[in-house]
DNA sequence: CTCTCGATGCGCT
DNA sequence: GCGCATCGAGAGA
């Protein structure tokens, strides 16, 4: 007899739904911790567990791409939950977020590393001469691994694309620290904030 | 291991 | 023109 995990049939995938990033931002981050990225590429699976997360909320958040406002680049914030925020930054890399509350307020959360799940051989040929703890243990070492780029910007994740979130093993509340963003400019209070939440002694978190 | 620094494209002031 | 939600090479300890 087949075993079956809860509330998912074999083969048949389940996703997060909508009302997952309709959320407060900080539980949407907070709850995406072990939570499955994948990346269908090519007919294949690339996944892995999520690991670490940062929050961006809001204009008044001084951190937040949207803190001068809505422009042709953070539009996507702005936009409908659930789909993707992919920028491009320093000349050569993408980073990739998740667009979170509800339409027309600009909040989002910051994928900053995976546990490598699927796809490895895949991903080390994506991540040339890397050691597999530095395949994914980064925003754009990310994007690099599961070959998203800006063409990503603005796609619906619960809508069957390439590109979506499944459930998986949640993270105890022992197991989540909190912390200050990384590598953020601001104000004081944008410095200081613990937006970033990420899984105690796992090695794939990034720095 | 740690630290420093250059790469590099583009959106925005 | 400036500055960036980063990374990787290279130097030193």
């Amino acid at each position: 007899m087949v075993s079956r995990k809860m509330g998912r049939q074999p083969g048949l995938p389940s996703v997060l739904p909508r009302e997952f990033y309709t959320r407060d931002t900080l539980t949407v981050a907070r709850e995406l911790l072990g939570q499955r990225l994948v990346r269908l590429l090519a007919g294949e699976r690339l996944s892995g567990r999520i690991v670490e997360v940062e929050a961006y909320i809001g204009e008044t958040d001084r951190a937040s791409h949207a803190a001068c406002g809505r422009t042709a680049r953070n539009a996507v914030m702005y936009g409908p939950p659930g789909h993707a925020y992919v920028y491009f930054i320093y000349g050569m890399h993408h980073c990739l977020n998740v667009v979170t509350e509800s339409e027309g307020f600009p909040a989002a959360v910051l994928i900053r590393a995976l546990e490598p799940v699927e796809g490895l051989t895949t991903m080390r040929r994506l991540r040339r001469g890397r050691p597999d703890h530095e395949l994914t243990n980064g925003p754009a070492r990310l994007c690099q691994a599961l070959a998203i780029d800006r063409n990503f910007n603005g796609l619906d994740l619960c809508a069957g694309g390439p590109l979506f979130i499944e459930p998986d093993l949640p993270v105890d509340d022992e197991e989540v620290e909190t912390g200050p963003r990384v590598g953020v400019r601001g104000d004081e209070v944008a410095l200081t904030l613990p937006w970033r939440f990420f899984v105690r002694g796992n090695p794939f978190v990034s720095q």
